[in-house]
DNA sequence: GTCTATACCTTGATAGAC
DNA sequence: GTCTATCAAGGTATAGAC
């Protein structure tokens, strides 16, 4: 339920999702850094100075984009957990779901990975908050690769959000959608070399 | 030789190479956009107003730091070339050239990787220049790689540098040395895997 | 050629009227 | 609860003294 935001949740509770919804484009759009409050206000349209009623910093704002983004990725995850028993398709659910960002991929880059970049650089803080939305990922692919028999399933999802990470740097930098998708069709053939041996069952 | 800078080259000419490198490594450390005049002035041991003798814009230094890079990475390049006749073992090279980087890289993330994502979020301009850092190097993939007689090596060295990337986001986001060497590793022995066979010779 | 002083704008943030 | 007016600080860039 993540933390109680000042403004007692009732009436503004609207106003502020669409801070956060704004912020969240924004920043994934031109970056933490490169967003100013100007910006999130006009494409909030409220006020300038009505943010600090909703957030007391920048920084705030920021913490409450990746919650928000947090709390998307869990539910997604989950979805495919409820939908598909088989780890070895949800696998490709996950490759299903990149490809559905590829426009976003192609001009932005992987919202997650950008934002560690750029948070990485100097700003511990924001960066350790930031890293939580890969530890969603990375778990959960590990328990894929887990149910499928792989031994080394921390390591192995390491390695494979690793290959999506520079599919998608390459992606932006050359705005080749061809490559991309080649790419991760090399990741679907990936998926399904995996060897089927479900421990426990 | 690049462009000419507009102080005769002559006297001023190693004051602008010190702020280059000052700026070169702030861009990298810190990111483009945050790295501010006064930043690279106290770096570079001058006073804050003296840059626009030098340099006409922020934009300018970007310019000049990319060339500078681009250069030092065609006189690596060259002299890989030239130490080193095995295609194979020029590609070893590379792989560890990246393993020297291994600090820089856990705290910074690739300086080519990190730059063109930044900049390609909303300036384009500035990412185009970016852009021929990584043509140099996909070109000299692609050519150790044809040279082993590959057929699609300017596919395959995108790849390559893809898989590099990847590494480079992970080491960062999770900062795990260990991750990060032994996928170097993986990518040797991807390196060794690479038939022999030249096609003229 | 080199540096000081400063203009002008935008930033994140605050105070207080409504 | 909502919005206007404004702040101090820091940004890039310029003018002009030395």
């Amino acid at each position: 339920m993540a933390k109680k935001p000042h403004p007692a949740p009732g009436q503004g509770e609207t106003v502020r999702r669409e801070i956060v919804e704004a912020a969240n484009r924004l920043f994934y759009h031109r970056g933490y850094n490169q967003t100013s409050f100007t910006d999130i206000a006009e494409a909030a349209g409220i006020p300038r100075g009505n943010f600090y009623y909703y957030f007391r910093s920048k920084d705030d704002i920021l913490g409450a984009v990746i919650d928000a983004r947090i709390e998307r990725i869990r539910a997604m995850l989950a979805e495919w957990d409820a939908a598909e028993p088989d780890p070895r398709l949800r696998l490709k659910r996950f490759a299903q779901m990149i490809r559905g960002s590829e426009k976003d991929l192609l001009r932005y880059g992987c919202p997650m990975g950008s934002l560690n970049i750029e948070l990485g650089k100097a700003q511990p803080a924001l960066k350790a908050r930031a890293k939580k939305m890969f530890d969603l990922f990375i778990d959960w692919l590990a328990r894929q690769l887990a149910a499928l028999g792989q031994a080394d399933a921390s390591r192995l999802a390491l390695q494979a959000m690793g290959r999506v990470q520079g599919v998608a740097v390459m992606t932006q930098v050359y705005g080749d959608r061809e490559f991309m998708r080649a790419q991760l069709a090399e990741f679907d053939a990936w998926i399904e070399s995996l060897p089927a041996q479900g421990p426990a069952k």
